[in-house]
DNA sequence: TAGTGGTCTAGACCACTAT
DNA sequence: TAGTGGTCTAGACCACTAA
């Protein structure tokens, strides 16, 4: 069926996932083990659970010991999007980019933002309100709150020349991050920022990360009207 | 530093993360190749090389032979959307699932559509337009364009009863899809369905998906207000 | 050209679980 | 209990690329 090049792990990946597309292998149907498709394909066992399983990580099958491995019949699939730092993100279009520092207060954490985070009443926290601009066009409005008692260096950065965003990704590691993605209908605020009608319709990102149980940081980043996240598969 | 259970690539893929967080190795820093860290872990090279090809993966670290390996400096994080069938994700939050089938026509594909398929002028394709509720309430509505050459099997379907979109990932496997994730304002129709204010902002996810080179549909999704897709890192 | 990561092999043992 | 996938090992060769 494939040619014969060196038996990758590669090949063999996509030599099953032809047979899955060709419904050679239905949906929920058991495929051979590991045993007998090394010895079909003429490699090693190890080559073919190296395919297998990245095509399980993949959610195109499900594999459990004793029970062997079948085709996903209703598969969840995985889109991976790319969150890169704004400014690439900006530079990568081929437009020029510059930010615009609102505001770099101490300031009492609104309470839904303190329930959300779990701190307790009365929590100062960093507020920093920062325009993205490509080509000198808003981009994306960034309203983000920081944990001073994690940052302690934060005070000496000029955030007018470097935006805390790219500051945060080179400095401050985390080990856990939650985003989520909605609509929202522009503010007067906001709408005067990015220079759109009042109640046009933004997709809003949040973010928040932390430090095994601490927060670092919470973000809302309203984008521009018509701005859309793109992905593959 | 981490106590002695056997060394698995994940207990190895564990400790370079905690060092990396630890900034013991810093962002941009080159870390010991493969053989000295299985002679620190007292492992094999090759279990070293799975942790790190996972981390490496996930974008935590660049990997290029001759040059070593080295801590991402600006990591582009990425996030990994699970997409489910419609039904699950609603019977998953414990809400009886239902559908209303509101058209199931043949129609020529609106121009644009066209353009972004690269599909021919006169070109028909089915129409079917369904709305996904959840305890009786708008939860999702389903804008979908399909092509006929495609998909012979279509018309031997109930798709009152079995959602088209459950029955396409049954039956339908596909090489390549494309996503967007975008804001979008309720126009009236839309609203009157998802029982929302005109204009409100809508989250809008748009997909099409292909078999190689042709396409086998793209699909509008509106997701009533206040829905938001969430994830983790 | 030398040193790094990428991969393959053959064999082994273990963990899980359907029967 | 037996059969499957999950993983580790020791060794090997290759591909790439910085010096």
């Amino acid at each position: 069926m494939s040619a014969c090049p060196p038996r990758t792990w590669q090949s063999v990946r996509d030599e099953v996932l032809a047979r899955i597309h060709r419904r050679e292998w239905a949906p929920g149907a058991l495929i051979p083990g590991e045993a007998a498709l090394a010895r079909e394909f003429g490699c090693a066992r190890a080559t073919v659970n190296r395919a297998l399983q990245a095509l399980a990580e993949s959610g195109l099958l499900e594999r459990r010991r004793r029970a062997g491995t079948r085709v996903t019949a209703l598969p969840v699939r995985r889109a991976t999007l790319e969150i890169p730092v704004i400014r690439r993100e900006i530079e990568a279009t081929g437009a020029r980019y510059s930010l615009r520092l609102l505001e770099n207060t101490s300031a009492l954490a609104p309470t839904a933002l303190r329930e959300q985070l779990g701190l307790p009443a009365g929590t100062k926290m960093q507020h920093l309100r920062t325009l993205h601009l490509a080509d000198g066009c808003p981009h994306v409005y960034e309203d983000r709150w920081l944990n001073p008692e994690r940052l302690p260096a934060l005070t000496e950065v000029d955030l007018r020349q470097l935006s805390i965003n790219e500051w945060l990704v080179e400095n401050v590691p985390f080990t856990r991050g939650d985003f989520s993605f909605a609509a929202c209908s522009a503010s007067a605020d906001v709408a005067a920022l990015l220079d759109c009608a009042p109640a046009t319709a933004l997709l809003l990102v949040q973010r928040s990360t932390w430090q095994h149980d601490a927060v670092i940081t919470a973000v809302q980043l309203y984008y521009r009207p018509g701005y859309c996240i793109r992905t593959q598969l």
